[in-house]
RNA sequence: CGGGGCGUAGCGCAGUUUGGUAGCGCACAUGGUUUGGGACCAUGGGGUCGGAGGUUCAAAUCCUCUCGCCCCGACCA
């Protein structure tokens, strides 16, 4: 491509409304541009470069026996109504109604229509097991797009499903799928981790999210850096920190006028915080049935947990309805004398052996002294949110908390959809059963804001190669100049037929501005043409490390290849860190 | 949805407090001088000041409503 007449419309400047780095970069470069917010358009430099991540996805999914099919975006309401996903989905999924009044939503994700699909066509296990994949847009009505591609409201997934006749398949399915990942982020130039997650909203038995460290990135991952563990923070477990708890001689109920948070309490009381109880009352959404969890004073509450715990959502309840149930405001509530209807739940990191203090249901009031055998407890498990530096359960080191951003999930779904579509098919003893499924996604755009996180430069993008809009750029200083242009015309050519992915900068521009323009899009090798064409050499320069080479005109094809075989193969050796 | 910030030329911003009829830098066009890390000089084009309503002799500026974008939180396959 020739820069002169290409859409590349760099910036100089930072645009006013992009807060991480991936998302200045992406707008400098000129890869894309904003519509609505979360809504954008991909330019030819942003497009090129999602084109060359897909190619690598197909590859890999086409290597484990993925067939690539299409479904639709426009989708009929009733269809997510057997699931019972369209309440689950109300927040999220986009709906409207067409001419005939039919309600119509926008797929913020396939597995419905991949069941029907199955429900239609599979019909014995001779024909599973099956993998299916597309590259289709999704759409979300994201409570909040932000952060350039990272969290919008349409974007591009690679979207995969498996279908199984039986769990020792699907368990292969699910491995087949771990491993294209891992060669499909690799490949990408990607630094990542795997790690054990919740399912969430979709249900099934085990996932397992592909994680960037960055700090662009919006969930939190525990790791551990000696023995490999690592999961999202919100199914994370640790050992927790040792503390000291004091001696209380008897049970009280103490005057507290006015204290309300732990510290303020402990402080008072003269105990160490881990010592209080924090009473925590959530709602259940589809029942709306209220709990109390208590946990440590020093902890805090992993509503995932709590949700997974109870098999539904959860969310605060209001101070006003805490008032409701209890007659107390928040932060004079305790488990002792609380309303019969309310569960109690108990973190499994608050000692039964020890003596506590919280609130005493009654307010200005706390009780102190008591053990986890003066009240009932309905349930006891892991509640407590993973901190920074407590300890791996596996082999004690400290763990590591950092954000990282989720570019690939995999489950394990199981029966949840085909049984409640009737997606069966016939054993080879002639029982129906239900077809066992696994779904597996990878965002493509957050591949790309994944890549400028990891590797940018004051100067701007450092692309890995494969995933680069181009691999190379000349850079023809003064075009004006026959000498030079003839050259720069030539390596063009030779390039091209050589099969080279080429940006050719054959602006009438000053130097200074096609280097700053070089630096910015990324373009892992440059070749600039220059005055040293008078003694038969123009240069080659790395991107990523601006290392410089002289070479002379008619070598430079060969130093390039050779360059561009190094690139490749330097990801190669990354695979076998990320292993 | 709660809190905060911002909408003025393609981009980045000043002007709003104290109302007087719109400006700077970049980009763009033309001419000239320059030419290896975002050049310089000159000239020029481009703006319903997010939108609607109101106050006023007069509104970018004051008032009311509304739309949009960004940040924090809530929420989030």
């Amino acid at each position: 491509m020739r820069w002169n007449k290409a859409l590349i419309p760099t910036l100089k400047e930072n645009p006013s409304d992009a807060e991480v780095i991936s998302h200045k970069l992406m707008i400098r470069a000129g890869l894309i541009r904003q519509l609505a917010a979360g809504l954008y358009s991909f330019l030819p430099l942003g497009w090129r470069a999602m084109l060359k991540s897909m190619k690598i996805i197909r590859e890999e999914m086409n290597a484990i026996g993925g067939q690539e099919i299409f479904m639709p975006s426009l989708n009929p309401v009733e269809i997510w109504k057997e699931t019972g996903r369209d309440e689950d989905m109300s927040e999220i999924m986009l709906r409207f109604t067409d001419r005939k009044n039919r309600d119509i939503c926008l797929a913020p994700t396939h597995e419905e229509i991949i069941t029907d699909i199955a429900r239609n066509e599979i019909h014995s296990f001779k024909d599973l097991p099956q993998i299916w994949y597309q590259i289709q847009n999704k759409f979300r009505d994201e409570p909040r797009a932000r952060f350039g591609l990272l969290r919008v409201r349409e974007f591009l997934m690679k979207d995969a499903y498996s279908l199984c006749a039986n769990w020792e398949q699907l368990d292969e399915a699910y491995k087949k799928h771990e491993q294209a990942y891992r060669n499909i982020f690799t490949r990408c130039g990607l630094k990542f981790v795997v790690v054990g997650a919740s399912s969430g909203l979709m249900g099934g038995r085990q996932s397992q999210e592909f994680m960037v460290p960055s700090d662009a990135g919006e969930d939190r991952t525990a790791f551990c850096e000696k023995c490999g563990y690592a999961a999202n923070i919100e199914v994370a477990k640790s050992v927790p920190f040792e503390v000291e708890y004091k001696d209380i001689p008897e049970l009280k109920k103490v005057h507290t006028p006015d204290l309300k948070t732990v510290d303020e309490v402990a402080e008072f009381l003269g105990l160490p915080r881990n010592q209080m109880l924090k009473s925590l009352v959530y709602i259940a959404e589809k029942s709306e049935k209220p709990v109390m969890v208590l946990l440590r004073g020093d902890h805090q509450l992993n509503e995932e947990k709590l949700s997974l715990f109870l098999g539904e959502l959860v969310r605060p309840a209001h101070p006003d309805e805490v008032l409701k149930l209890f007659g107390v405001p928040i932060g004079f509530l305790g488990p002792i004398d609380a309303p019969k209807e309310i569960k109690i739940l108990v973190d499994e990191a608050v000692p039964s052996d020890k003596k506590f203090a919280t609130g005493a249901n009654d307010k200005d009031y706390h009780i102190v002294g008591f053990t986890l055998d003066d009240f009932k407890i309905d349930g006891r498990s892991d509640f407590r949110l993973v901190s920074d530096g407590e300890f791996c359960q596996n082999c004690g080191s400290p763990l590591k908390v950092r954000t990282t951003i989720e570019i690939g999930h995999i489950f394990k779904l199981g029966t949840k959809y085909s049984a409640a579509m009737g997606a069966t098919f016939l054993d080879a003893n002639g029982k129906q059963i239900p077809i066992i499924m696994g779904s597996y996604g990878i965002g493509v755009g957050r591949i790309l804001s994944s890549a400028i996180e990891l590797y940018a430069d004051d100067n701007g993008i450092v692309w890995p190669i494969t995933i680069a809009p181009f691999e190379v750029i000349i850079t023809a200083l003064d075009t004006t100049k026959p000498e030079i242009s003839d050259v720069a015309e030539k390596l063009y050519s030779r390039l091209i037929e050589s099969g080279v992915d080429v940006l050719y900068d054959d602006r009438d521009e000053r130097a200074g501005v096609k280097f700053k323009d070089a630096d910015l899009i990324g373009i892992p090798i440059r070749i600039t043409v220059g005055r040293k064409v008078k003694d038969g050499m123009v240069e080659i320069v790395t991107r990523k490390d601006k290392k410089s080479e002289d070479v002379k005109i008619e070598d430079t094809l060969a130093k390039v290849l050779e360059i561009r075989q190094l690139l490749y193969s330097e990801l190669d050796t990354q695979f076998e860190e990320n292993e």
